[in-house]
DNA sequence: CGACGGATTGAGGGTTATCAATCATCGTGG
DNA sequence: CCACGATGATTGATAACCCTCAATCCGTCG
C-alpha cells in the first residue's frame, strides 16, 4: 500500500523560489493547454503559518482547498465522544481540504506541524472553470479518489496490523512521499511528534518509541530525535512484506 | 458518531413495488423541479442480485454508481499484501461505487450479502447533467463527503475503541440506518457473517461472538443467529457514550 | 543553571487473538 | 423422515501483544 498523494512537483519552485504556478498543480499527462492563465488568478499565496497554527478547523465552512508549498502540516478529526485521531500528515506539493469539492464544511482540521506554507485556492473560483475545463474536474476527481484510497488503507492498517509493520509501512511510506517532495528520502525529518504519530498508527506513544529503538539495535535505521535515517530499506519492508511469518487474522490470498 | 448513509427514502417505492423514481434519489431540501426526467432515463433496474454474487471488483473500471433497491451487500478493498477489509455494509437506500465521481475505478469490490437488488446509474448519462443540474452536482458532493467521514470514523473506530464499544456502536448505527431504510430498527437483522462483521470491526470473530453473548446476558439484547432484537438501546448506548470509565489512549475533552 | 516538555525505558497487567473443541443450523441424500 | 456432513457460531483455555503507569533521560528555553 502506497500512502503516497503527492500531485504537484514543487521542485522547480522550490528550486527558482518563485511563486505558484498553476500548471504545476497539474498531474503528469494533462493538457498543458492555453486556459491555464485564468488559473494563476485564484491561486493566492498565503502567509507563513507558525508551528501549531491551525488551518482550518473541523465543521468550518470550506470556501477553499490548500496546496502545500513548504513545511507541513497534520489534518486530524475529533468524534463525539472526544477521540481525536490524525488522519493524515502533509508534505510539500500535497493537498487539504477537499471533503466534498467544496460546498460543504470541512471533515477534520489541519495544523502546521512546523512552519508552512500553502497557497489558498478558493471554490468560488475553480467552481465556474470545471464545466469549462474538463480536465481539471478529472484531477480533482482523482484526488479525492486517492484520499479515499488513502483513508481506507488507513482501515486496514488499524484493523490488521501489528504494531511492527504499521510502522515500518509508515516509514516506507513516508519516506517514498519525500522522494516525491524531493526531499532527502533516506535521512527522514519525521515533522510531528511521537504522540501525533503513535495516534496516526493506533498505537501508545510509548509503542512507537520502542519499536524505534528496537529497529536502530536491529540497524534498520537509526534514530535522533526527529530525525530517522533508513540504513536498510529492504529489511523495513520486510516488516511488513509477504514473506511474513506472524500475520493477524484473515488474509484473502 | 453516526454511520448512516441512508440518501432514498424507499419506504413508498418498497410499499408500491413500482419502479425506482429519480426525484427519491434526492436528499430531503432539493429543488423537486423540472428536469427531473431527464433523469428517469438514466436509471435503470438490474435483475436480483443472488447472495455472493460481486456487483462490480477492486480495480475494474467504474461506469456506473448503484443504489440498493432491496437486500444488502458488503464493500471491502484487498491490500497489496493480501489483507482483506471490510469497509462497509449497504442497506436499501444507499450508495455504492462512487470512487472519484466516475472517470475513475472501483476502489473496493461490493458483494451481495443476500437477495439483493440495485439501481445502475451510469456516469456517462450523469456527467452531462451535472453541469446544468448544479443542485445533482451538490447532491453527489454530499454523497461523498458524507463517505469520506464515515470512512474517518471507521479510522477512529479502529484506533480508538475497545471491543465492547465498537460493537455497540455499530449495533447503534446499523439500526439508525435500518430506521432511515425503514427496516425495523429493534428487531434487527444482521445480514453479514460474524465474520465480516469482525473483520469491518477490527475484531476476531470470537470476540464478536462472546461480547453478544454477554449483551444478552446483561439483557441489553437477544441474540438468535442474524436476527438481533434490542432490549435496551440506553444501555447499548452507554456502552460506548460519554460517561465511560475506561477509555483508551488521547481524548481532547 | 534549573525547569519544562517531549522522548525513552522499564515493569506489570488487561484486552483480545489464537488455538481448539463443541454446538447449532441447514441442506443433502439415503 | 431422519441421519449425515458441511458450514457457521459459540464457548473455553492460553498466551501474545500492547497499553498503562511510572521513572528517567535529554534537549530546549527561560
Amino acid at each position: 500500500m502506497d500512502f503516497s498523494t503527492t500531485i504537484v512537483n514543487l521542485d522547480l519552485l522550490r528550486r527558482t523560489g518563485r511563486s505558484y504556478r498553476p500548471h504545476e498543480l497539474y498531474l503528469p499527462g494533462d493538457t498543458g493547454g492555453t486556459d491555464l492563465a485564468r488559473l494563476d488568478a485564484l491561486i493566492r499565496d498565503k502567509r507563513p503559518l507558525e508551528r501549531g497554527t491551525i488551518l482550518f478547523n473541523q465543521g468550518d465552512a470550506a470556501p477553499a482547498l490548500y496546496v502545500v508549498r513548504s513545511g507541513s502540516l497534520k489534518t486530524f478529526v475529533v468524534d463525539p465522544v472526544g477521540n481525536m485521531q490524525v488522519v493524515g500528515f502533509h508534505l510539500p506539493g500535497e493537498i487539504l481540504g477537499m471533503g466534498g469539492l467544496g460546498h460543504d464544511r470541512y471533515i477534520g482540521s489541519a495544523e502546521a506541524l512546523e512552519r508552512a506554507v500553502v497557497c489558498e485556492i478558493r471554490y468560488a473560483q475553480l467552481q465556474p472553470l470545471l464545466s469549462e475545463m474538463p480536465d481539471l474536474h478529472q484531477q480533482l476527481a482523482r484526488f479525492i479518489h486517492r484520499r479515499a484510497e488513502i483513508d481506507q488503507g488507513h482501515v486496514v492498517m488499524m484493523g490488521k496490523l501489528l504494531a511492527q509493520e504499521r510502522l515500518a509501512m509508515f516509514l516506507c511510506g513516508f519516506a517514498n512521499r519525500c522522494k516525491g517532495a524531493s526531499l532527502d528520502s533516506r535521512n527522514l525529518f519525521l515533522p510531528m511528534s511521537r504522540g501525533d504519530l503513535a495516534n496516526y498508527l493506533g498505537l501508545a506513544m510509548e509503542t512507537v518509541s520502542r519499536l524505534l529503538s528496537r529497529m536502530e539495535a536491529d540497524e534498520i535505521l537509526t534514530v535522533n530525535r526527529k530525525r530517522v535515517r533508513i540504513l536498510r530499506p529492504d529489511l523495513l519492508v520486510g516488516l511488513y512484506g509477504y514473506n511474513q511469518a506472524t500475520q493477524r487474522r484473515d488474509k484473502t490470498g
